[in-house]
DNA sequence: TGTGTTTTGTACCGATTGGTTCCTAACCAT
DNA sequence: ATGGTTAGGAACCAATCGGTACAAAACACA
């Protein structure tokens, strides 16, 4: 009953979520942000409400596609023992570093920098994903057995750290070889809790 | 021969420092560099350059005083073994975490995720700083003796990586407990080159 | 082919960005 | 006291910031 839109919504989504993964929040400037979504300010104010929340929704789609994505990676036992999981994933990382350097990092350590967090809404998003992160190494840890609770907690915790230790270095560009070593260590890490 | 300053150059970088520190190299207006260095933009621009240089000397301050102050501890065989000392700084990042939350983080961690740094002055400068403090921890891991080099080097990677993430999750606000559950785990990654 | 409705692009808004200019104030040496 | 020299501060700069207003354009339905 009305013109319709020309682009895609979820679509210009995914792309102001990579700008903003890229270069956070106050490095993206509105103009490079409609570059990237390849629309205009008109429809951008039309569709959504403005850059702040779009920011938002850019946590929130991260939260829903990769974070998601990981967590059900990390509890689906169709991928080998939680071990095998948490290294498998780590060995996703190190391989993103081998290949193209992984000068994006990821969204989630990035945006916990970033100071445009701090206080709003994002802060508490952020420290959500941060929990499911949390609960879902130390559900891996857990699956495999013989960890005592207290003990397979510390360890996911100290995979956590890990692993935001390795994106950071990752974003600075490091060695693959690098990567690789701190993967060694995760190996070490989980040899804590071997049945 | 003519008038004097009237503010300490040294003061002054110390606060721009802490003010990029804190919230960044884009985030921080010149007008708010202005009022935290309690100077006006006359004097800035005649004793500095402009905002980058102030940046970059930053980095190079935090460089030759803090990063410099972890080193020589993690050096001082006074301070008991090289674990020990590592688990020491482990304890006062712990501390701070503990005490006010540390919501400063590490400059140096949250250097290395603004994007301001990349591909200029300040991603050398960095990558430095990343390599000293490798170094300093491989020190500390092969000076209590028993280590194999190839070991050690992996060791001290896998420590450096545990740092920047227990430094990340506490500008995240995680909590004590969470910061001593990770710190358990360095304790067992050193457990593998114990003597 | 209108007609009504919504999107789109552009012109525009005040505020703020980093940075320059230039005049005055303050000091030291004579 | 005075003259030379430099710091300090305010006025000013173009450019860009995020955001709004509005007219033209494109569709669906009649």
């Amino acid at each position: 009953m009305a013109r319709p839109r020309e682009f895609d919504p979820e679509e210009a989504m995914d792309k102001a979520m990579g700008l903003f993964w890229d270069v956070g929040y106050e490095e993206a400037s509105l103009t490079e942000l409609l570059a990237a979504m390849e629309i205009t300010k008109g429809s951008f104010y039309k569709a959504f409400q403005d850059k702040q929340s779009v920011y938002l929704a850019s946590l929130d789609r991260y939260n829903s596609k990769v974070i998601s994505g990981t967590v059900s990676y990390l509890g689906d036992s169709g991928q080998g023992t939680g071990r095998e999981r948490i290294l498998g994933l780590f060995a996703m990382v190190a391989d993103a570093v081998k290949r193209d350097g992984d000068r994006l990092g990821c969204f989630l350590c990035n945006a916990l920098i970033d100071k445009a967090a701090e206080g709003g809404e994002a802060e508490s998003k952020l420290q959500a994903m941060v929990h499911r992160l949390e609960n879902a190494f130390f559900q891996a840890v857990t699956d495999d057995g013989s960890a005592g609770e207290k003990e397979a907690r510390e360890t996911a915790r100290g995979i956590l750290s890990a692993y935001f230790g390795l994106r950071v270095l990752g974003r600075a560009g490091l060695s693959g070889e690098m990567a690789m070593d701190c993967i060694r260590q995760v190996e070490w890490l989980l040899y804590r809790v071997k049945t």
